[in-house]
DNA sequence: CTTTCAGCCTGACGGC
DNA sequence: TGCCGTCAGGCTGAAA
């Protein structure tokens, strides 16, 4: 599933196709995702240039002369540059043609994600928090934000309002390396703890887009397999097996209609 | 205010 | 073989 690292790495193999270059058409075969595809987002993105591409959390902005496109790939969404001619595939839902021959085609099987059109904002990004990647996003946010709060951490650490792109797999991956169990009240970590997580998060989210941008030779050709999930994961998806630094086997637990794996051992 | 939870949706998978 | 139930999960908005 596309976690910011996947959206990063989508935004960088697309940008040079698309920026400066001008829409012929936005084709939408179904508009019937999280929110309805804004009506009549043909006929307004029509003959516009792409002025920039830019991310917010896991949102890509396609800011145009007029107005702005927000797009997201919720749980199973892709963006694939393709040949024109090339037979649409099930689930291709919208496509957009470029005027110098580039094809974009967005895929997204759950249809969880958003294709919208404004040119007032977005009241999606109104309330999100930092990015991780930024020096906005420190222990000391997440030391204070969490005083008293007796939510479990993990929850607390994918709330996009506490900061925004971490989900489930790097969320449980950072609380490893950090020796943090998922389930601990998020205001009964200490300062330093905190500080320390943050180094994780912003590491594992680094070498997660590091190893996406492998793959971004092939980004045309269609070959669209990010790179990130060949990137060991050292708890995520592995309840059961064996703690790659104790060996005793990890625990898998829910919190927040999410599985959650962690090392009762090496986690406290 | 905080916290929990249903719902959106399809494909993969296990059991029978 | 195929049918059925369960699970996966980001995000919103309503309920507690």
């Amino acid at each position: 599933m596309p976690e910011l690292p996947e959206v990063e790495t989508t935004l960088r193999g697309v940008a040079p196709h698309i920026v400066d270059q001008f829409i012929d058409q936005l084709r939408v075969h179904n508009g019937s995702l999280r929110w309805p595809v804004t009506r009549g987002i043909s006929e307004l993105a029509k003959g516009q240039r792409v002025v920039a591409i830019t991310r917010r959390a896991k949102y890509l902005l396609v800011e145009l002369e007029r107005g702005t496109m927000m797009i997201h790939l919720g749980m199973s969404g892709s963006l694939r540059l393709v040949d024109r001619a090339a037979p649409r595939r099930k689930h291709d839902h919208i496509e957009m043609l470029m005027t110098n021959g580039v094809c974009l085609r967005y895929h997204d099987p759950r249809r969880f994600g958003a294709w919208l059109w404004s040119d007032s904002g977005f009241p999606q990004l109104d309330h999100l928090g930092p990015e991780p990647l930024t020096d906005e996003f420190t222990g000391k946010r997440l030391f204070e934000l969490s005083r008293k709060r007796k939510m479990a951490i993990k929850p607390f650490i994918m709330d996009n309002r506490t900061v925004v792109g971490v989900g489930n797999i790097y969320a449980s991956e950072a609380l490893f390396r950090g020796g943090i169990r998922p389930d601990r009240a998020a205001g009964r970590v200490s300062l330093k703890r905190y500080e320390q997580l943050t180094v994780h998060i912003k590491e594992v989210l680094t070498s997660a887009i590091t190893q996406g941008g492998t793959t971004l030779r092939d980004f045309v050709n269609g070959n669209g397999e990010p790179g990130y999930f060949q990137q060991t994961l050292m708890v995520y998806g592995r309840g059961g097996q064996p703690c790659v630094t104790c060996a005793k086997p990890l625990k898998d637990i829910r919190l927040g209609q999410r599985s959650s794996v962690f090392c009762p051992a090496c986690q406290r």
